[in-house]
DNA sequence: TTTAAATATTCCTTGACACGAATATTCCCA
DNA sequence: TGGGAATATTCGTGTCAAGGAATATTTAAA
């Protein structure tokens, strides 16, 4: 049984306004090297860079097309960001989070 | 209107082994500083430095009990990401993928 | 009031990484 | 075949963050 593991490096990829940028940008569809540099304002080889950094952490496929190529974003690391996350549901909905507090406190207070 | 931005200091803040070691900890309920580093074996120090981190980026909030720190999980954090992650439903369902990649490379073969 | 427990903070060192600049590689086409 | 376009890679540099060790702070209890 596996309690819903984050990887790690999906995490670490993702912490970096650039590349962060880069995935909202492919959210709307794959792009070559040399249109993403454009719209988010890099150069050339530091979008290359932290396309590497996605592609090696899995967040990005890289498709060949003659001289370009053409990044799109993989769908197994939001799946399983998804799955752990929904993890956290009891922790999302805190309507009973006044209710667990109190009966914590009481607990505490009997236990000196 | 605002298209999901994801506050990247929360997933720096998790992409550190120690500290998401620490929110999976945190996700069975409330601990102390102590109990966090014996589970974990932290030393104190780098407990509660990972804490404050922790802390500083929302994921955790404290309440103070005399000598002790019990730290908690947040729920915006959590809800933010499951945010986040849901506007990429399109990505995640890639039973259309194949379809799609098909267009594109049609699209593509009759632009040279 | 002294002592011990629980926690936070500081200082130092080291390693990782992001950027810029330059260069290498691959491919198409005239 | 040579040249240019698109992309990747290398190298040097500066910054930042994590760990270790030591110390400060707060609180309860004797």
């Amino acid at each position: 049984m596996h309690k819903s593991v984050m990887d790690i490096t999906t995490l670490s990829a993702l912490a970096e306004p650039n590349r962060m940028n880069i995935v909202q940008l492919l959210r709307d569809g794959p792009l070559t090297v040399g249109e993403i540099a454009d719209r988010l304002g890099l150069r050339q080889p530091q979008a290359s860079k932290h396309l590497k950094v996605l592609s090696d952490s899995g967040i990005v496929e890289v498709r060949v097309d003659a001289n370009r190529r053409i990044y799109k974003l993989r769908s197994e690391p939001f799946q399983a960001m998804d799955y752990w996350v929904q993890s956290f549901r009891h922790i999302m909905e805190d309507r009973f989070d006044n209710l667990d507090n109190y009966l914590r406190e009481l607990q505490n207070k009997e236990k000196p």
